[in-house]
DNA sequence: ACCTGAACACCGTTCAAGT
DNA sequence: ACCTGAACACCGTTCAAGT
């Protein structure tokens, strides 16, 4: 038999970035973050785990902020007319969604030294707030009280039920804290 | 020579779970969460790795969810005459304290499914939001979104400075976070 | 009852080698 | 340029054995 080492990687797909970090997130959904290994990840790739070194020189560190990067990044939409409390509403509901479809990463997301990734989402809360008629500074501290809320709340309700306490309507005490920061946010606004 | 090799054991106090959380969480604080291991806790004692076994059975798991449980439970003292906004505010700066001082273990405290490790926290504000006027409901939702921000919120500091940007003051941020939260509480209070 | 020490099945990563 | 495979220095944990 002529040995033809070759075939089973010319018949697939070539390494990517963008590849790595699918298949990485797809094992933390399914599995858990726990189970995402390097070795897991080449297998998952059809790859020794080291070729995964190629495309990502800083290794699994890389990897996982990669991964905070995906999921994060998630700018709010400005809105259409006046309602900016409804356009942040929805960027809230929304954002809280894909964390919470993505819940094995919200520990990355609130521990990597990784601030890059939220920079952008930030910016574009502060924009609408300004908008609004906030002040400046008045506006870049609103948007991390908004960015801070929705993720440490999600945290909270990921963090599952308390045994003792009856069970909570998650949906409702997320809007009803939201609320209460909106209408901290009016009273400052030029616009309320 | 005659083997006493008993002498090292009896000369050293014996192992407590106390003694096994407190020397994990310096640790945590000196080196870093990532540097918690078993051998090297327990070096830390001067005792095998798996003595630590006899004490946490889940092991590693059970060690966790102890700094957390050490690290996080911090009810709020009730105010001692009518100012409730006060009591939070003093609350909600001395946690943020404790979390800052062992920033190595707020990514369990987000992450880990404990949840009774917050519930006496959360309680202690609902009980003051009570007092002050709220509606039961509105007041469990309120405890927690109080307790979302604080730990997002510090999450996000953790995380480190955004290259692009300005410093921030974390200290005035957190404030004023805080006070767009007691402005909506306030609306809702019978004492506003 | 409490602790030890060897062993097992994993990790992330380095490095020389292959094509 | 891209990937492999052996090797290294670690992990958490099981288990039989010691005192």
């Amino acid at each position: 038999m002529v040995r033809q080492p070759s075939v089973a990687a010319q018949n697939r797909p070539p390494l990517t970035r963008e590849r790595i970090i699918e298949a990485a997130l797809h094992i933390v959904d399914g599995q858990g973050l726990g189970r995402l290994t390097m070795r897991r990840l080449g297998d998952a790739l059809q790859v020794e785990a080291m070729a995964i070194y190629h495309h990502m020189p800083r290794g699994k560190e890389e990897l996982l902020d990669g991964l905070v990067s995906h999921v994060a990044v998630f700018p709010a939409r400005p809105p259409a007319g006046e309602d900016w409390r409804r356009a942040l509403r929805e960027w809230a509901t929304a954002y809280r969604a894909r964390l919470t479809a993505h819940s094995g990463v919200l520990p990355l997301v609130v521990t990597r030294r990784n601030p890059a990734a939220l920079s952008d989402t930030a910016a574009s809360l502060r924009e609408i707030l300004r908008r609004a008629g906030l002040p400046e500074g008045a506006a870049a501290d609103g948007a991390h009280a908004l960015l801070g809320y929705v993720i440490g709340q999600t945290a909270l309700e990921l963090r599952g039920p308390s045994p003792g306490e009856p069970p909570t309507d998650w949906d409702a005490r997320f809007t009803a804290g939201l609320e209460l920061i909106l209408t901290g946010l009016s009273s400052r606004a030029r616009r309320p």
